[in-house]
DNA sequence: AAAAGCCCCTGGATGC
DNA sequence: TGCATCCAGGGGCTTT
């Protein structure tokens, strides 16, 4: 579920609660993708001073250390009542002098992992080779354009890759290229100058567009406020197998790629 | 270096 | 109703 959006809906929808809370107690459940990696009585009394995202991952800055989190294909965070159990699938509770935080995650691909400084080997692997930030200064249409130039694979899975743009999931992928009216197949290294930047417009407005409308909920997103996105009331490709374009009323088709549904008008999308 | 495939896991939808 | 199969928003890792 979580791309981009929907990890900034949710960062934006808990961060100013959380700041500057004291952390009471950590409670894990299940196995995530990957241990904590450290003790949870290590964070018992550390103060959360902010939470930053880089690219799907949300980062918690606490006086000493942080803490990555990551909501995998089906993860949520809500504050919870502090005194209702965890249910089957509640895998991550921080118990903090401003409420309880809980990671919701039936699939278990998310993680929350501990990291004593920024400088940590487990940051590093992570976050190290991430491409820019697409709704920040640094995405430059240049740099994107010569990224391009340099990759033979098809569009669609460049852009999923996250090495050269980060945050651009299954769903906004197929969106900004039908904005940009390319077709996912594409080469990214036959992608010219004009239309990358239509691409790199396309990326951002789409993304800008989807954090106004709280994310996309196809099956259960939410933010920690619980509230849901309207985002996928506005898709133009993703989910319409078979429906007429929102365009040019062509049937939009679907096929896979790297195992992954990808969604196109043929008539307003060139190859 | 880059590309392609393989998994991790559970639940819901679909088909027989 | 029961059971098998397929599919799902991610992404690190291994193999080519």
């Amino acid at each position: 579920m979580p791309e981009l959006p929907e990890v900034e809906v949710t960062r934006l929808s808990f961060a100013d609660r959380i700041k500057d809370a004291q952390i009471v107690s950590v409670r894990m459940g299940k196995p995530l993708r990957w241990p904590l990696g450290c003790d949870v009585d290590l964070l018992h009394g550390r103060w959360v001073r902010g939470v930053r995202r880089r690219g799907k991952y949300l980062l918690l800055d606490l006086d000493e250390g942080l803490l990555l989190l990551h909501l995998g294909m089906s993860g949520s965070l809500a504050f919870s009542d502090a005194t209702s159990a965890p249910g089957a699938h509640d895998h991550f509770d921080m118990v903090t002098t401003q409420g309880t935080l809980r990671l919701h995650d039936p699939r278990r691909f998310g993680a929350v992992v501990f990291a004593a400084e920024q400088t940590s080997s487990v940051v590093q692997k992570l976050l190290g080779h991430l491409g820019v930030e697409p709704l920040t200064e640094a995405f430059e249409l240049r740099a994107f354009h010569a990224g391009l130039r340099t990759r033979s694979a098809p569009i669609k899975q460049v852009l999923l890759a996250g090495d050269l743009v980060v945050g651009v999931g299954n769903i906004y992928a197929s969106e900004a290229l039908f904005m940009a009216g390319i077709r996912p197949t594409t080469r990214a290294s036959k992608i010219g100058l004009e239309r990358a930047g239509r691409l790199h417009r396309a990326i951002q407005d789409v993304l800008r567009r989807a954090v106004q409308q709280g994310g996309s909920t196809l099956r259960d997103f939410s933010n920690a406020q619980g509230q849901t996105g309207y985002f996928q009331l506005e898709a133009m490709v993703y989910g319409r197998e078979n429906q007429p374009c929102r365009t040019c009323g062509t049937p939009i088709q679907s096929i896979r790629q790297g195992q992954r549904a990808t969604y196109f008008c043929p008539q307003c999308q060139k190859p």
